[in-house]
Parts: structure tokens; C-alpha cells; sequence
DNA sequence: ATTATTTAATACGAGGTGCAAATTAAATTC
DNA sequence: GAATTTAATTTGCACCTCGTATTAAATAAT
């Protein structure tokens, strides 16, 4: 249990206001206090505070009601684009993708790396990252120094809280400290996070979650990966470990157990068919799934058959899941969702079957094919929310 | 996101304290403090606040450090246990349990009812346990009035923020505000929720995870349920809903979607032995887990193997589970641990080999083969719960 | 027996917080 | 140009926590 002392108090109120005028556009003072519940009284004390930091400006037009309203006209707060700056990046086996986004999220400048990092020691990899970051910043007109926080997004088990992965497909180690590595490296505080986690937030700021306070997202693609939404929070689970939809276990065949990364992870989809020499390219350079719809759309009975069986398995899995959480929506993302209708289909028919009758209705599945950059700018977002959160300079009173 | 003001901190603060002193027994106001991280005089201010309201009792003897201290002795606090009554209850589909609990959740008085109610129509249960309800506070030497609470703690999915049951094995129609049913019944407020939720919070409370903020606890009854405790706050999923576990999917066999319901429910165990004579009467009387464990011990071949599947299947479950929310602990309660070795054995041996490697170690499988009494000691804390959070009358300053 | 010492608990004042009521500010309408 | 209307701030108050000083209640020393 937390100690809660008037400083708590002013912390939590101060997200929910720069929460509140972040998501809801320009907005004035008085519906700032509706929408949160606080005074209007508390709603000007925190909004001056708020500018005071700059973090947010004042716009004294674009109020949306009737032009002919009577009385003192509201003035519209917006979030002070250039008040931060952050780095947020997308780690996959075969490339990064990093983004400098401004303190509203917008991207600034994207790059893409076509890197294949399969299991490499700590310290390539932090090289290219380095590197990747470094030319990102520059590519968006600044410098290092610009740039309050970096987060970088990357599969596997990572421990939020420490920055420690404790297992990850692109490493060959396990129980680094990443976050420690990455923040001495580029002299800023660098968060580490689970993309899963990380796009999660993403479609909460963003995206197709921007309306709910619950919500599940389920990633799929070379590890499958889960993200849970829990009164607007990440649910980061007991620890702080991020989840690994992978390891889950199926059932039990006939040479022990089946796991889900068996069925649905990428290697599993695309592994039968590594030797074939034009494939086994594609792969290499991280474009598997694009060749295999291209294949499928030739009717390759292989390939076909491997998507059925991936969606019939994630199909079930997501049943498993709402039937834990509950969830008003369910978004899966990630690059699986390329093979295309005969993997959908199962995926939805084997939920169809799964979702026990009780729970019929009560969770929309949503699919979202976003790019890349969108899993980089949702961990742009899981830096910003900390400096959303964090006291910023002026936590006294007014001067 | 909650709007903060200095009564929430209050609250928060206060339910800190009151909390800290029924766990640590008979403390003093330092160790409070010191376990609280609140400073003595917010300590001092919120003791003297519960004493005003008569919650906590001062004792003037207890000290248990060495008996050659220096200084003024400490005055030890305790929760006062005729503060507040509650009734708990488990009713399950062969029986009802209630127990009597004064403020400390110490047990006052008990009452089992053996009456099978599968299926029943609302009014013929809401009578049931509303006869209960009366005579075991009536054998507490009590009077309805003296209640100042009740929690009915049953199987299905319960929405416990507005007290309707969405689907219970036990009753025949689903959707039912039984909250409001058994409130206007009884003329006093009544909870109603998941019964591995009542137990979830019972073993906080008094059982195998007082020491812990996060853990899991599995239930296997008629209905298998699931708990889960996060940061000492129930996980009560996104709606407010109870989970149910025996929907959960293992896989997919020639005739649709295997659920766990089906391979270690208690009807799924017993099942094939229906036809039985002997059998038959003991299952209609709630008496089935222990003739299977007699019949076991007989070596009943059909019967041992339905334990072995049965613990196969839970064993690969809670993997799952595990693998998801990764606690420290893993609680197991309920009739089907009767089964013994067999079943037991079975379950350790699969959960070994479903969880995977990387969280290998992180949970600790306890198995508790609490009596009834325990359950609906566990709603009693549920009710208690929600004392212990309310303001209480003297919210306000010392007067 | 009396005084010094030690530790526990409370009083008091300061600083921070949110809210209601009163006040000021800035527009439109008459 | 005055009245009206709505937005935002100022003022005053009740509450919270905390640090420091003070009081309370025991043991140890004289």
C-alpha cells in the first residue's frame, strides 16, 4: 500500500488534467473540469502550473461550439508540442525501427534499419541501436542532448521495472541490463519494454484503444506477445515481467507438450519451408511473411495448411484469454495478420468456437495492420507517459 | 483516472494503518510507522481517529522486545473484534456454509447446511441461504441488526460491482441481481462473489499468502475458479467480472473445443461413475470427492485414470496461468485435492513440464486443503474489506 | 527517594491540496 | 454604452501530512 500524501495527490490530478488536454485536442478549462471531475478552482491551478513548465500553450481561438455564444470566450490548452522530446524504437530479429517524436507523440523522423540481429552477443547489438538512435535524432534536426528519454521496444521477457531482459529471441544472452547498457551508451535515460506492452500503449494514446480503459492486445509476430490494459494502466503482471504468449501450452501431444510458439510463432508458420532457396532469402532479410502471402495467394497447400493451423491455434488462445480478462476489445497486431484471409478466417472460426457462450458479445476482436513506425511511436509513448507522470520542475507551489 | 482529493488520501492512508494493525497482531504505534512510512504523528492522528470510532483497542501490555527496554513502554493497538459483524458464506451446489465473524474476521459462529440446490429457481435458493443466514447469527447469540454486512461467496461468473450473476452452475437462470434480492431479504447490505475471489482474499487475509501482494489462486470445485491477487488488491478483471476457468480451451479433438470443464470438473471426474448405485447417492449428497478417494485407495482403475487426466489438464492450466501472471505463489484449494496421489502427482508432473523454462522456479505450488469454513471465512473478509475501506463515521477531523 | 536518561506519543506550526463562494475578465446582446 | 452571460482567477476555509518541540511514562543511577 502506497503512502499517500498531498504530493500523490497533486501527481495524480496533474496526469489526469495533461492526460485530459492531450487527448481531447484543445480544450478549455471548464470542460477540463468536467471531463476530470475536478474543480474548475483545481483545473486553473494545475493548468498554471502546467504552463509555467510549458508544457502546455494556449490557443485563443478553435472553441467548436455555436459561433454565437454569449459571455467570456473559453481559451483552448493544447499539449506544448516541443516541450520534450523522445526516441522510441522497435527492436525485431530482422530490423529496427526508431522514431523521434515530439511531447504530443508525433513523429518527427522515422528510420528503419533492415538489420538481421538473430541471437547476437549484447554488444553488436547495442552498436546498431546506438547507431540507429543517434542517426534518428540527427535525421529530425537534433542532437542528443535534445532528448529527454528513450525506450526501446524488443520481444522476450523483459522486466520493466529494472530494465533487465530476462530472455529475448534477438539475444544470446539472458538477464542483461539493457537499460543500463543503453543509458550510459547515449548518456539518457533509456527504458526498456516489452513491444507487446509498448504497442500496447500505443493504441491506448493513439490508436484503437483510445476510448477504453480496458482492453487486451495480442502481438503476433516472432514471438507472441501480450498486452493487457487495466484502468488505463499497463498490467505488467506480479513482478513486472511482461508476458510470453508462446510458452503457453496447447495440450499435450503425443511427444510431450504443444506449445503455441509451435503453432503461431513465424519460425513455426515459415520453418517448412527454410530449405527452399528463395525463401530461405526473404526470410533472412525479414520479408517471410510477404513472400508467404504471395504464396498463398498461389495456392501453396503448404503454406495454407501452416496458416490454418496458426490461426486455428491463436484463435483458441484469445479465447483463453477473454475468458481471463474479459475485455471490451481485443486489437491483435503484428506481421502474421499478413498471411491473410485463410489464417484469419481460422483464427476467427476457431474463436467463434472457443469463446465460451457466457462470454458471447462481450469482447470485439479488432485487427490492426500498422506498420512498423506505430509499434516504434507506441514505445515513444511509454517514455512519454513516464514524463507525463513524472513532477516535472515545478512541482511547488505558485511562485 | 480517480479524482485525488485529501479525503481519498485519508482513506488511503487510513486503510494502510487499520490494515497494518489486524495483520501485525497487537503493534505499537512506532512499528506502525515504521511499517506504514507514515510519519508517528499522521500515525498518532489516524490511531486516535479508529480509537474515536472504537475500531482499535489500545492494550497496555504485549511488548514483546526484551523486557529491559528504557523509556516510556509502547501502548499496543489492536483491532477491536466487536467493532462490526459480518456473515460469509459459500454456497455451493451440495451445500452452504455460513460463518459468523466479529471485525477481526475471527469465526463466532458456523453453519452447514448439506441441501443439494442444482439448478434451483432463484426463490428457492434465495430461501435457502436467507434461512441460513438468519439461524447462524442467531446461534452467534446475535440478532440480525447486530450484522452489520454479508458476502455470499458462490460458483460462476459474478459481477461483483453490481451483484448480478451472470451464469451460476447453481441456479437456473442467469442474469440475476442477487445482490438486491438478498440486500432487501435480509435488510442488510449483501455482497455477492465469486467464491475463489472470497477464498482468494481469505488466504490474504489469514491463510497461505498473508505475506505476499501478488499471487494466484486456483480453485477446483464443481466449477473451477480463479483468483487473483495484485499489489493486495483483488485482480478482478476489466468489468468487474470473476473468472472461470473451466471454460478455458485446451485444444481442439474430433467433437469441437476440449474445455477444461470437461477434463477435471467434478462432474467430468465422477461422471462415468453416475450409473453407479452406491455412487450416486454419495455424489447427490456432496459426499462424491471422498468416496472417489476410498475407491481410489481401492484401486479403481476407471477412476484413477480420470484423476490422472483430470490433474494432467490442471497441471497444464496452471502453466498457463503462471505464464501469464508469473507470481510468486500459486495457491490450489478446493474438493478435487481430494483425489490424493494419483491426481496430484499427475498435476505436479504436468505443470513441470508445461511451464516453461524461463519462469522455472518463480512460482511456488502450494496445495490447501482448507475445510468449507474457510471459504466462507473468505467472503467474511470480503465483507470485512469493504469496512475496513469505508470512511466509517468520523471521517472528519478529531473533534 | 530523587534525579537523570531514554523512549513513546502528542501539540503545534508550516506547507501543500482541493473546493465553494466571491470577484474579476472578456465577450455578446440590447 | 450598459446589461448580460460565461470563463477564469482570487480569496478564504477545511483538511491532510510532516518536522520539531514538548509532554508522558517508564528504567537506571545517585
Amino acid at each position: 500500500m502506497k503512502t499517500a500524501d498531498p504530493e500523490l495527490m497533486r501527481a495524480m490530478n496533474r496526469l489526469s488534467v495533461l492526460d485530459t488536454i492531450r487527448r481531447r485536442g484543445p480544450i478549455s478549462r471548464v470542460e477540463i473540469s468536467e471531463r476530470t471531475e475536478l474543480s474548475t478552482t483545481t483545473v486553473s491551478a494545475i493548468t498554471g502550473s502546467l504552463l509555467d513548465d510549458g508544457l502546455i500553450l494556449t490557443r485563443h481561438e478553435g472553441d467548436i461550439r455555436n459561433e454565437t455564444v454569449r459571455g467570456r470566450p473559453r481559451v483552448m490548452l493544447e499539449v506544448n508540442p516541443d516541450a520534450a522530446r523522445v526516441v522510441g524504437a522497435k527492436i525485431a530479429a530482422s530490423r529496427m525501427v526508431f522514431v523521434v517524436t515530439n511531447f504530443r507523440g508525433d513523429v518527427l523522423s522515422k528510420l528503419t534499419l533492415p538489420i538481421r540481429i538473430d541471437r547476437q552477443p549484447i554488444a553488436v547489438i547495442a552498436d546498431l541501436v546506438e547507431d540507429g538512435v543517434r542517426r534518428c535524432v540527427v535525421d529530425a534536426g537534433l542532437s542528443l542532448e535534445d532528448v529527454d528519454s528513450v525506450c526501446l521496444g524488443l520481444p522476450g521477457v523483459i522486466e520493466h521495472r529494472t530494465g533487465h531482459i530476462r530472455s529475448s529471441p534477438i539475444f544470446r544472452e539472458i538477464n542483461i541490463d539493457f537499460a543500463a547498457e543503453m543509458s550510459t551508451r547515449l548518456s539518457t535515460p533509456t527504458i526498456v519494454e516489452s513491444d507487446a506492452h509498448a504497442i500496447t500503449l500505443g493504441h491506448h494514446w493513439f490508436g484503437k484503444a483510445r476510448d477504453l480503459q480496458d482492453m487486451v492486445l495480442i502481438s503476433l509476430e516472432q514471438t507472441l506477445g501480450l498486452g493487457v490494459l487495466h484502468g488505463n494502466r499497463l498490467f505488467r503482471g506480479a513482478g513486472g515481467l511482461s508476458h510470453n504468449l508462446g510458452d503457453l501450452v496447447l495440450g499435450m501431444g503425443p511427444q510431450g507438450v504443444i506449445r503455441l510458439s509451435s503453432q503461431a510463432g513465424e519460425s513455426a508458420i515459415l520453418g517448412e519451408q527454410q530449405t527452399d532457396g528463395r525463401f530461405a532469402e526473404a526470410v533472412r532479410l525479414g520479408r517471410g511473411m510477404t513472400h508467404v502471402q504471395a504464396l498463398i495467394k498461389a495456392d501453396d497447400d503448404r503454406l495454407i495448411g501452416a496458416a490454418v493451423r496458426a490461426g486455428e491455434a491463436v484463435g483458441l488462445t484469445i479465447a483463453n484469454i477473454v475468458t481471463l480478462f474479459a475485455p471490451p476489445r481485443v486489437i491483435l497486431v503484428g506481421s502474421s495478420l499478413a498471411l491473410g484471409e485463410p489464417f484469419l478466417n481460422s483464427l476467427r472460426d476457431a474463436y467463434a468456437l472457443a469463446i465460451p457462450p457466457s462470454l458471447k458479445g462481450v469482447s470485439e476482436l479488432v485487427f490492426d495492420d500498422s506498420t512498423d513506425d506505430f509499434w516504434a511511436q507506441g514505445a515513444a509513448a511509454v517514455a512519454l507517459y513516464e514524463l507525463y507522470e513524472s513532477p516535472w520542475s515545478t512541482t511547488g507551489p505558485a511562485l
